[in-house]
DNA sequence: GGTTGGTTGGGAAATTTTCCCGAATTAGAA
DNA sequence: TTCTAATTCGGGAAAATTTCCCAACCAACC
């Protein structure tokens, strides 16, 4: 399954940006041993690629339309355990770093990393290493430093979807509709989670909605 | 002050993602005559880098820490009228694109067009012209048949700056001491901006803050 | 079988929202 | 100049929400 027909690496590229993915697909190959075998621009597409191609390495960015970049990543360590996944994003919030991770990748580079380090980090994976960017590595020491995980760990199920749907913009009605609560149950979670959270203001929580990846925009 | 002492076209690249740069940097070299002569990763750095080099053209993304893009394009046009500014960026809302171009950039592509739209539309810039990918153009024609230019535009002043507070984050008291107004007046402005942008939730406020530039993040 | 913890909602006081209003200021047109 | 229109500022009062406390249910777990 280990696709090494190819003399170097053989790496998958997934970013839904064409410019963007052409321009690092061009740093990648300035290096001898490298070779991108294909590209894919959604998540679907990337499984297909996957499949066909087998690579050592897929390269993904996990922002795409659909969200879906977590699914992919799962979907592709559940059938091949040995084709290295790193996510090469632009976010470096830890909750999304560890979701990638738990998903199944093995490197995590950011977008405002250093050329070398994408590079660096390839080979370490190839090399059965773990990597990451010296961001990523700071904002996880830090994360690990708080007592808390995530602000959101503090917070059960029922508490997160309400604050979801909070942050895209429901109104107190249509969330206790959307799950069959009474109204007075909604406000009481509302509440609970201001207080839990520690923020003061709706605005704040949608910030930090957005921040923990719980909402987009 | 127009610098042709290159053979051909020469750029000034501003992104704060270094591959993305490095990577783009590549795609436009492989044209002949264009040439890449600096880059920045922000504001300051690209307006002396700027005043250094006289580009032809600066091909820059707004989204940048300080989101001070537009700001940069305002000293840019300032200093230099025949300087064409090309806005490469992931967004594609109505109201940025428009207050990129009325900031004075002459050409805006997104980062998710073809490669060979960003070409083009340097060309295009060169040449005195205009350009923008088709999406965008999609997006500036829907958004030119709805009634209002903006949502912005049917608020005032001083409720577009207590908006802003808002989208930040900012309690009612906090916005009141910052303004020196009384908590009645900021409730008072809170509730027509609602009703003015017809927003029904503070969460909503926040989205649109966000989607007209006012807020980030 | 008791304890813990997530979920669901009632109650009541405090606060905010909602909509009304008028006054002061400024900008612009007549 | 004078009048109108728009913006800014805030009071008042009813309606609604927030805030905080509490109780009940259910499931998991020792």
């Amino acid at each position: 399954m280990n696709a090494s027909q190819t003399k170097g690496i053989s790496i998958l590229l997934v970013d839904d940006h064409p410019v963007v993915r052409q321009g690092y697909r061009r740093v990648l190959e300035h290096q001898d041993d490298f070779q991108v075998v294909a590209e894919a621009d959604n998540a679907a597409d990337a499984y297909r690629a996957f499949k066909a191609h087998a690579p050592d390495v897929v390269v993904m960015d996990i922002s795409m339309p659909g969200a879906s970049g977590l699914e992919a990543i799962r979907n592709i360590r559940a059938r091949s355990s040995d084709t290295r996944i790193l996510v090469f994003s632009m976010h470096c919030e830890a909750a999304q770093v560890k979701a990638a991770f738990n998903a199944g990748a093995k490197g995590y580079v950011t977008k405002g990393s250093d050329p070398s380090a994408l590079i660096r980090a390839i080979r370490s994976l190839v090399h059965g290493e773990q990597a990451m960017s010296d961001d990523i590595a700071r904002v996880l020491a830090l994360d690990n430093l708080s007592p808390s995980g995530s602000v959101l760990d503090q917070l059960g199920e029922r508490e997160i979807e309400i604050l979801r749907q909070l942050a895209a913009g429901a109104t107190t009605e249509q969330i206790a509709s959307n799950l069959n609560l009474s109204i007075k149950t909604v406000q009481n979670y509302h509440y609970l989670i201001k207080t839990k959270t520690g923020m003061r203001t709706d605005a704040q929580l949608v910030r930090l909605a957005v921040e923990c990846g719980l909402a987009s925009l």
